[in-house]
DNA sequence: GCGACTTTGTTCCTGCGTTCACAAGCGGCT
DNA sequence: AGCCGCTTGTGAACGCAGGAACAAAGTCGC
């Protein structure tokens, strides 16, 4: 599935200038998307960096330089064009076409990505559904119907799916991952707890709550026991008091 | 406040040499500890840099930086005793005592949530669970029955609860985070796609599962592209997948 | 017991990402 | 029309994380 013919898009990706944009900031030009989406909902025309970075939750600067990749387009004393910033980072993230996904493994978290709205909202249309449990094979969720295993790799071609859902126990997950691979899936979301090996051409994100979690027990336990000098102790810090 | 030899180590939490530890160390480490407890079931009492950074798909060196982070344990020419790793592990990342967990919102999300037996397993109890719905008040889920929102203030305080899990639409999550703040959590984890206003000693994390696609979006679109110098760059031999 | 081999812990260095700071540019106001 | 103030875009500095390389240290084989 090789894309050639991508002259299709005259307004397309290939004049974009990008290049080397940093990992990071590809991450925040989302965020950034959702926050202008929204605030086009509300009626807002134009934003400047300083509220933009303030409702994203980053620095001015970091927002600035992030919009850099994408192109100067906006107007130097007003601020941002809302509506045009939104067609530019769509472009550069690849949002112009769609990328149809796959869920594999139709359990308690499968259900809940397969009957969620915001992804096809969001040109990311859940096309093909699979597990392994008899009972599921063929019972609609979310008006599709379930899939064997076994099909994945046909299906997933035919239907031309680009981004891989995994959501199945944690010792089926290398083996489901192999079989999207070969259905030509290369971008695979990971929602198991396990750190899938994969192909160097092959793109894994995971999703690990549980990591999250003890990211966040982390911190607690920190602000508690201060710079960790010392028993349990109020901050030893008086930032409160200014001078 | 000295940081003695660590040579000799008590079993609490406050003599830990612990300062400065890169937050993408916390990270990693947390995915270290799954892969040891993993092979601790399989019997593995002794593992060396080089095999377990490989299964946690990082660089050997990366992963000995990280562990030195905890302190020095392993035995040279040997590797780590994995026991002894994850304990340690576990004690920085304050897994020696339990977190309880409060879930927001029980549709379709937070019911998944609720009913996942692997927060408890790893030390993160479940213990309240809220919704708006009158429908769903008193219902239990997972064995736990859910509570009005307007009683999170009370009932994270009674329980002790130190991490707050949003799972609601998202012109819920304000209010939501500020309830739960306001019952003394500082530790939120946030599903809702918005950025959340917090003060500044509470720590929130978001899981924002379409930026997740977005940006393996933006990797498939690039790697179609090339490396987005000149136009498109075609792969001489794409794999050997049926067109 | 001793040597050689293995693996850790650490140091240095390179590259990236973030932030500061400021000149350039544009709109609005008088 | 010209000036003023505001905001962008970017060059430069800083800080940090990641990777390579190496010396110390401990074990295993003989
Ligand atoms: N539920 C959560 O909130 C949650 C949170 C964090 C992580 N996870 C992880 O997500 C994954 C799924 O969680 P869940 O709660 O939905 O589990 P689940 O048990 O409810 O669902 C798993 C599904 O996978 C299917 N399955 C099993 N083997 C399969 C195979 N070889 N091929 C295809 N499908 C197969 C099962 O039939 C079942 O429908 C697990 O790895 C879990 O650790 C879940
Ligand atoms: N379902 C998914 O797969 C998925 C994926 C990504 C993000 N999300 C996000 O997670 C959140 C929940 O998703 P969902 O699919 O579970 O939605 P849902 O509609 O199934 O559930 C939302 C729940 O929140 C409750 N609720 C509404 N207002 C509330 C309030 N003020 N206080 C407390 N509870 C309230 C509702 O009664 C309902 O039970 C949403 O923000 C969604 O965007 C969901």
């Amino acid at each position: 599935m090789t894309v050639h013919e991508h002259g299709r898009y005259s307004t397309g990706v290939e004049d974009l200038p990008y290049r080397s944009v940093p990992e990071a900031a590809v991450g925040r030009l989302a965020v950034y998307l959702r926050v202008l989406t929204s605030m086009i909902e509300q009626g807002v025309t134009t934003m400047s960096s300083e509220v933009l970075a303030g409702a994203a939750g980053v620095n001015s600067a970091t927002l600035r330089k992030d919009l850099s990749y994408v192109g100067s387009y906006g107007t130097r004393g007003v601020g941002y064009d809302t509506a045009r910033l939104v067609e530019h980072i769509e472009r550069l993230l690849g949002l112009t076409r769609h990328h149809s996904i796959a869920v594999v493994g139709i359990g308690n978290l499968g259900h809940a990505l397969a009957n969620y709205p915001g992804f096809p909202d969001r040109g990311f249309p859940v096309t093909a559904l699979f597990d392994l449990d008899e009972d599921l094979i063929g019972v609609p969720v979310g008006g599709l119907p379930v899939d064997h295993v076994d099909s994945i790799p046909a299906i997933c071609a035919e239907r031309e799916v680009t981004i891989g859902v995994i959501c199945t126990p944690v010792p089926a997950a290398q083996g489901v991952c192999e079989l999207l691979v070969a259905g030509g899936v290369r971008c695979i979301l990971n929602f198991a707890p396990i750190v899938l090996q994969v192909p160097d051409d092959v793109e894994v994100r995971r999703v690990d709550l549980a990591v999250e979690l003890q990211i966040l027990s982390f911190h607690q336990v920190r602000r508690c026991n201060g710079n960790g000098v010392g028993p349990v102790v109020e901050p030893i810090d008086p930032i409160a008091v200014s001078r």
